[in-house]
DNA sequence: TAATAAATTTGTATCTATTACAATTCAGTA
DNA sequence: TACTGAATTGTAATAGATACAAATTTATTA
């Protein structure tokens, strides 16, 4: 899998100069592909590194969103997720568990941005709802 | 225009009891389609509603949301935005001025839900963001 | 290498959107 | 008119995100 040096070599693609920090949070986001919460990064990575800041985790991801490194989904009504995948694909957010998936295989017309809207359009987002399957069992 | 009398009658379509609160929200919503957010809609009605509390708003919301007399639109991190017009159509967030435009013309395609995806898929969300011509001339 | 400058990280304080909840008010009915 | 339940209100609490200054780390120059 992603190994630290991976991770820093990424961080080098997009201009960013890689702290042990950085490092750490890129790594959990290429390892785990779960669209995750600055609150989970923060959770996941805080054993390893007693002295990292919540702020720190914030900063850095602002930084990777500026620098395209990741995108951020605006999905969630709660709280900013964030996917290091940043080609065209659709997510599903499951309105009982609240987890995000990716969902692919989803036409390429669908990401074609309009014409002649009376905007200069950057980017779409395309973002599915509805209950996951585990949730729709119990 | 929209009077508040047709305003009640929106709501009875939903089987929401028309309060003075519920209508007047659902008023604002029926003449104003600018995506609102509670804040804007709260002080729209302030002047003419001095007594009108902000939790009121929050809870018409909701309950129109329940009943599916508005959709909410989750595509601008810093609020919740509401749209009476629950019909498929796309929505066009400037990241400089923060307005939230409506996208018609887009092909139907983009609205079907995927199948076989392994999710109950209810709805769908088609966002696009960059800039408006306002700010892009400025 | 030592001293200095710049960048990064950290912790705390602040801001703000939203919800929780109890008290009050209002509407409908006997 | 008195009573019951629903709706509204105001305040307090919660939580995500940002502002900012102090501390630490990294880079640069003498």
């Amino acid at each position: 899998m992603y190994t630290s040096i991976q991770s820093h070599r990424y961080l080098l693609q997009f201009s960013i100069k890689p702290s042990v920090q950085r490092t750490a949070v890129m790594e959990y986001l290429l390892k785990n592909r779960t669209h995750p919460t600055i609150d989970e990064i923060y959770l996941a990575l805080s054993p390893s590194m007693p002295t990292l800041s919540k702020t720190t985790v914030y900063n850095t991801l602002n930084l990777f969103l500026e620098r395209g490194a990741v995108q951020q989904l605006v999905i969630d009504e709660k709280n900013a997720r964030y996917d290091v995948d940043t080609t065209s694909h659709g997510h599903f957010i499951c309105k009982n568990c609240g987890k995000v998936y990716d969902i692919f295989n989803l036409s390429p017309a669908l990401f074609e941005l309009p014409k002649n809207t009376g905007f200069n359009v950057h980017a779409v987002e395309i973002s599915y709802s509805g209950v996951c399957n585990e949730c729709h069992q119990n």
